[in-house]
Formats: C-alpha cells, sequence, structure tokens
DNA sequence: ATCTCATGTAACTATCATAGTTACATGAGA
DNA sequence: TCTCATGTAACTATGATAGTTACATGAGAT
C-alpha cells in the first residue's frame, strides 16, 4: 500500500507507480528519512501533515516517522500537535534549515564514523591505528558536516521545483518516470 | 586467550594485560582490520606469519584474517604461501601502500556511503533528495579516498615507532599503559 | 462528558551486515 | 605420508535499524 491521492501536496501518480511497501526503506539512512519528510512538511508550509499521511508517501510506518521527527522536534526544526487537526509542522523556513542541523539533530554518529571499541590489547600498533584512524574519521566528519551546513532544505525544495517544472513539461510520457 | 609470546614481533606484555576474546572486533569495521594486520606484517618483514599468529595478536579469529587478507592480496598487497614455514607476507614496502590502496582493496563501498535502495515511488521529493544526497556522498567519497591516499602504511609505522620509544623511555611505569 | 483523532512510547519482530566458529578440502614442505 | 597452513563453505551470534502492534495521553469535535 503505497499510493497517492489527488488532493494531497504530493504530484498526482496515483495508479500509475506505486512502490513495495516492505522493500523499501531498507538501508538508506536516517539522514534521508529525515530530509524527505523535512521536504514534505516544508511543502505542506503551515498545515500540519498527520504521521500517517508522511508514512503513506515515504511508503513506511507511522512510528518510524514519529521516531525520526521526535529527535527533529528536541532540536526546535519541527512541531508537532496532538489530537484533530493535529500532526507535524515546519518550524522554520527551508531556507533557514540546513543539511548540518539535520545531521546535528538526528544525533548522527555513526553515519560516517564506524565507531570504535575501545582498545584493551595494548598493542602498540593498534593504538597508532586507532589514534590515526581517529584523527582521520574526526577530520572527515568537520568536512562532512561542514559541506552539510552549505545546504539548505530550501536548496532541495528549489530542486524538487525544477523537477516538477520538466516533469509537467513532458507530462505526455509518464512512462519515461517509471525507469 | 589473547596473550602473547615473548619471542614475537610484539612488544612483549605477556601476563599483564589481555583482551576479551568474545567482545573486541565488534564494531570496528573492515579498514581498521586490514590496517592493524598490514601494519603487523610489515613489522615482520619477509618473514611470513600465519593467519593463527595475527589472529592472536588481533584477538581474532584466523578466518576473519584470512578472509580480510583475500582481499588485499587479489589486488597484490600481499603474498600468501602454504604449508610449512608458510603465511602470510607483505607484497611491498610499508611506504609503496596507500591507505587509499587498502581502502580500494577491500573494495570498501559503504564504509562511507550508506547504499541506497532504488527509488520505486516516483515521488518528486524523494528523487531530488535521492540525487543531492547520491551527489554529497560521492563528494566526500572522493574526499575520503583522495586524503587516504595522502597517508601511507609507513605513516602508521613512524607513528608506532615513535610510541614504542616512548613506552622504552616509560618503561618503569608499565601500569600506565592499561588506562 | 465522551468520542475520535493523533501524538508518544514501549515492546516486540524482521532483516541485514558482519564477526565469529566449525569443518574440511587443498597444497607444500619435512 | 605426516603435518602445517591456506582456502572456503556453511553455520551461529550479535548489533543496528526498520517495521509492527499495542496502548497511554492529550486535544479538539460532538
Amino acid at each position: 500500500m503505497c499510493s497517492r491521492s489527488p488532493g494531497d501536496a504530493m504530484i498526482a501518480l496515483d495508479g500509475v507507480l506505486s512502490c513495495n511497501y516492505h522493500s523499501s526503506m531498507k538501508r538508506d539512512g536516517k539522514l534521508h528519512l529525515a530530509l524527505h519528510v523535512l521536504a514534505h512538511l516544508a511543502e505542506a508550509g503551515d498545515r500540519p501533515t498527520t504521521s500517517e499521511d508522511l508514512a503513506a508517501h515515504l511508503c513506511t510506518n507511522a512510528v518510524v516517522i514519529r521516531r525520526s521527527l521526535a529527535g527533529l522536534r528536541e532540536a526546535g526544526l519541527v512541531t508537532s500537535v496532538k489530537g484533530h487537526g493535529g500532526g507535524w509542522t515546519i518550524a522554520r523556513p527551508a531556507a533557514a534549515i540546513s543539511l548540518g542541523a539535520v545531521y546535528a539533530a538526528l544525533g548522527a554518529r555513526g553515519e560516517l564514523t564506524p565507531g570504535r571499541v575501545p582498545d584493551l590489547s595494548g598493542c602498540l600498533i593498534e593504538r597508532a591505528i586507532d589514534e590515526a584512524l581517529d584523527d582521520f574519521y574526526a577530520e572527515m566528519e568537520t568536512l562532512l558536516v561542514r559541506r552539510l551546513d552549505g545546504i539548505s532544505l530550501a536548496d532541495l525544495a528549489a530542486d524538487f521545483g525544477r523537477r516538477r517544472a520538466e516533469w509537467a513539461a513532458n507530462a505526455q510520457t509518464p512512462a519515461a518516470l517509471n525507469g
């Protein structure tokens, strides 16, 4: 089950495309999920979106969405409202949310760094390698965050806008989207 | 079981230190393992080292070592000889082996890149994010490899040499090594 | 009031990657 | 031919994360 309904913020592709519910979000990372959700929330603007709706769009489970958004809420990137008419809303304009902020909000240690087990062996070679790799990974992490800080959600949204325009122009051949 | 015997290439720390066999190499990555093995082989020079010996030093299993070294052999970084007096030997001087070469030899896709599942949903937002992240990860991968190419095994060995000297100077207080 | 919707969260299962293990075939000296 | 060591398949164990179920909590709608 992962089809769209005409009224929502998505481009209407109903009946044409669907994704296999159980094999989709298998090994793709927390960052990807969070960005996708945020992009949808940015599209929705002020109107709250339920985790159920988001889950349908992302072909995943509502609880998975809530888990991810819980972290983003603590970081002040989104807000949530319970009950009737409730749901999730983006807390800042998309241009004011950097991918670095999202990455940080996820506590995304380990997205790059493999994580290290403390060295109990006393092997000096191991120590040298541990330190070298620690330094190296820290350096890469810095580069990664710096680069992510330079990209905003609005940049992704712009890219999305470009795609939508392209899609509208080629609307005659929707089959090309299946490739 | 992970104690050293006095005659080998390791600094003799017998009886002083041991590591818990079952909880050591749990989440540390293929690169770390390969580098550690290579560093030991570099220390050993021309004399072949058995996977059993290496496993004892690294507190892991001989088959794990052989699995890792099989990849490195295909890349021409190490050689192996069967039978009596056999074992593993480093194929080039340590200065001529870059960490980038090791990384490549491991086919270490996924050390950084989370890997992506093909997008079947047709969601344009998803596509924009997929491409942005693909580009981003490719960029980081390039930076990572470039940086790794700039470090040789000999650099790590030099670091090891420095440590050994320090250790020898402070040999009176071996307890400090336990911290 | 209470009904319904939606979040918040705990607890469980499923899946995947990798480390660890066992077992055995193969090849090379002694 | 005996022993050592690699080469490899097949299995188990572990940990991370996605997916699922279930239920408590809170906030409007009636």
